[in-house]
DNA sequence: ATTAAAATAGGGAGTACTCCCTATTAATTA
DNA sequence: TAATTAATAGGGAGTACTCCCTATTTTAAT
């Protein structure tokens, strides 16, 4: 790729400003080419300069337009620019919106100069970095596809395709068309497995099977 | 909490195992009571000593029975024994097993004696760790998320309301009791959302309400 | 003040789904 | 072999949803 990393630096501190800047300074591939203590600053800079900026690293808490707005606006405006967020807390929310924002990395205020430098490399090579305190949050989301899983047992396959077939939107008459079976069939079928997966509904069977992880939202 | 931490340590390599004990062996609050070259020693000791036990690491590629299941059976048989899984790949397959078993972290195994303490301290402190490398592995579960958000927009306040009644099966007739309005009002939303959101059928607005994050799974 | 959008309500028709039955055939299990 | 389960098919009734209309009221925007 480029052999100099051009860097954008945000932080409502001078003093976190400098500091940033001082710990980059020794890598000769990386290159501090501005640095501003709001977002606005940031932007104006980028309004002329943007083509040959590689990336982005801001504070999540600034006055008036917080880290994660101009995350949002760089994204949008530039989408080539990457981003790495700089948070003194891992929040879940916080988190969630970073990632939302499409940022390109998130990692603590107090990793110290191995940690940055290791984001950087990382983003610049993977395409992404994410410090490791921030997976307990993520973890979380794996919990909801742990419990299912093992209950989709009390469908026979037929019915595990007619529910699949039923969660990607196919009518009644469809999958009788698909199947080579009477819409009658269908029907029947539809009301062992509401029964069987306890749903009122079609829109209930959905939930179900994504839940049981036969489809995918 | 303790002041000693007791450990069981299982690997299939007695080079491995001397290695991670002479590792942990410089740190005094921590004592490895027990080591096992199978799964089968492992739970044999714990049979007798699970109870002053705090925690295992295992190797994830053991013969005969695999970390992985060791993880499932000790988890299952002493809830309070803190696993930490070690591998030497970080693939996504791999990852995955070894949440779903349950254990409490994963590391790779190059990652060095300062890894490895920084790993059971985490997991004594904070319940968990994960090592950084596979957190891309876990960012796409996010990517899903990412994309909707957005186009929610479209819809009014009102329609996002009675969209999250319909993802929650209600039936037309339960929202209009609900909201206080008539069915026939709830009729019209419901063509409204369907065509905004571009849905054939209730089933489509359960996934697109799931995809924008109005409701969970 | 005019326009536009959102929320309300209804008529009427057609489609799709849900429920309650019975019944045959094939395959599996006791 | 007998019993059970799964998959098939149908009749008939009722409910719920979808679509095509019109129309009023309120709120927001130009």
């Amino acid at each position: 790729m480029t052999t100099v990393i051009n860097i954008v630096l945000a932080d409502d501190h001078q003093i976190v400003l400098d500091g940033l800047q001082f710990m980059l300074s020794s890598e000769k591939h990386l290159q501090v080419v501005h640095t501003s203590l709001n977002t606005n600053g940031v932007l104006q800079y980028l309004e002329t300069n943007a083509n040959h900026i590689h990336l982005l690293v801001t504070d999540i808490n600034m006055p008036t337009v917080s880290g994660i707005e101009l995350c949002k606006k760089v994204k949008e405006l530039y989408p080539h620019i990457k981003v790495l967020v700089l948070s003194m807390y891992s929040s879940t929310e916080i988190v969630k919106e970073a990632i939302l924002a499409e940022a390109d990395g998130y990692m603590l205020k107090d990793g110290g100069k191995e940690k940055l430098l290791a984001a950087i490399h990382k983003i610049s090579n993977d395409g992404t970095y994410y410090s490791e305190e921030i997976i307990p949050i993520i973890y979380n989301q794996f919990n909801i596809e742990k419990k299912a899983t093992l209950t989709v047992s009390n469908l026979s396959d037929r019915e595990k395709e007619i529910l699949v077939l039923i969660a990607k939107e196919y009518s009644s008459e469809q999958i009788a068309d698909k199947l080579f079976i009477s819409i009658k069939t269908v029907g029947n079928h539809r009301q062992n497995i509401l029964a069987k997966c306890e749903c009122k509904s079609s829109v209930g069977l959905v939930k179900y099977a994504i839940k049981a992880g036969l489809i995918t939202v």
